[in-house]
DNA sequence: GCGACAG
DNA sequence: ATCTTGTCGC
């Protein structure tokens, strides 16, 4: 698929990484999106000592999977809470430019909106690839929120400074601990909790997010040690 | 100054 | 993220 423009990100002090990301801010559409999405991509990445390794797998909505590309390189920026874009999204660009087919919605791991300046992993990346993107993230980087309650499908919304929401604290299995849901671009919250659920089976994990994380060791263990 | 801090 | 074994519970 296209990407919008790229360049490295790695001479960037912390300053100019934060200048970026405010700019953008005013860039985001959460707008509504009108359509049920068929074609649906997750994105991760692994790590091998001085490498990084992006997968995208695509799935349709039955769960079939119908594309699957990779893309590894050196890593040239380190991991700072708060500007994980900047690590992680050159290697996804690389493997993005490989893939043939068009998803209609991609899913991250990590957050979208809710983000100290909006601008996380998911809503960064949305302005490379110009669709809509949706943050899956493991724990919670920024935000306030009361505990869900204990069932699948209970949720709690996430909310920033101003009491602006700024995504969904979600259970996708009873018992276990929730995900952290936020709309990276062109999607409004709620869908982005909809689509969550509509796409997450047996496990904690999302498919989308969770299939990509499979494959990204698994691709790590075929390039950098057995194979 | 101190604590928090996606992956 | 990565380094790593067993272990508690459905």
């Amino acid at each position: 698929m296209e990407v919008n423009y790229i360049h490295s990100f790695k001479n960037l002090n912390y300053k100019q990484c934060i200048e970026i990301q405010n700019k953008l801010i005013e860039k985001i559409e959460l707008k509504p999106l009108n359509y049920t999405p068929e074609i649906v991509a997750g994105v991760d990445l692994s790590f091998f000592q001085e490498y990084s390794i992006a997968i995208i797998i695509v799935i349709d909505e039955k769960f079939n999977e119908i594309e699957l590309v990779y893309h590894y390189q050196k890593t040239e920026f380190p991991y700072i809470p708060g500007l994980l874009a900047f690590r992680e999204l050159p290697v996804f660009l690389e493997a993005w430019k490989k893939l043939k087919i068009k998803p209609d919605i991609v899913f991250f791991d990590g957050q979208g909106i809710a983000h100290p300046r909006k601008m996380g992993l998911a809503t960064h990346g949305s302005y490379f690839i110009n669709l809509p993107t949706i943050g899956i993230a493991k724990s919670r980087l920024y935000g306030t929120y009361e505990e869900p309650c204990k069932e699948k499908g209970c949720f709690s919304y996430l909310f920033d400074k101003n009491n602006e929401k700024i995504g969904i604290v979600l259970r996708t299995r009873k018992d276990v601990k929730p995900v952290f849901v936020s709309p990276g671009n062109y999607i409004t919250i709620n869908e982005a909790k909809d689509i969550t659920l509509k796409y997450t089976l047996k496990y904690k994990i999302p498919e989308p997010t969770r299939l990509a994380h499979i494959y990204s060791q698994k691709i790590k263990n075929e390039k950098f040690k057995s194979g």
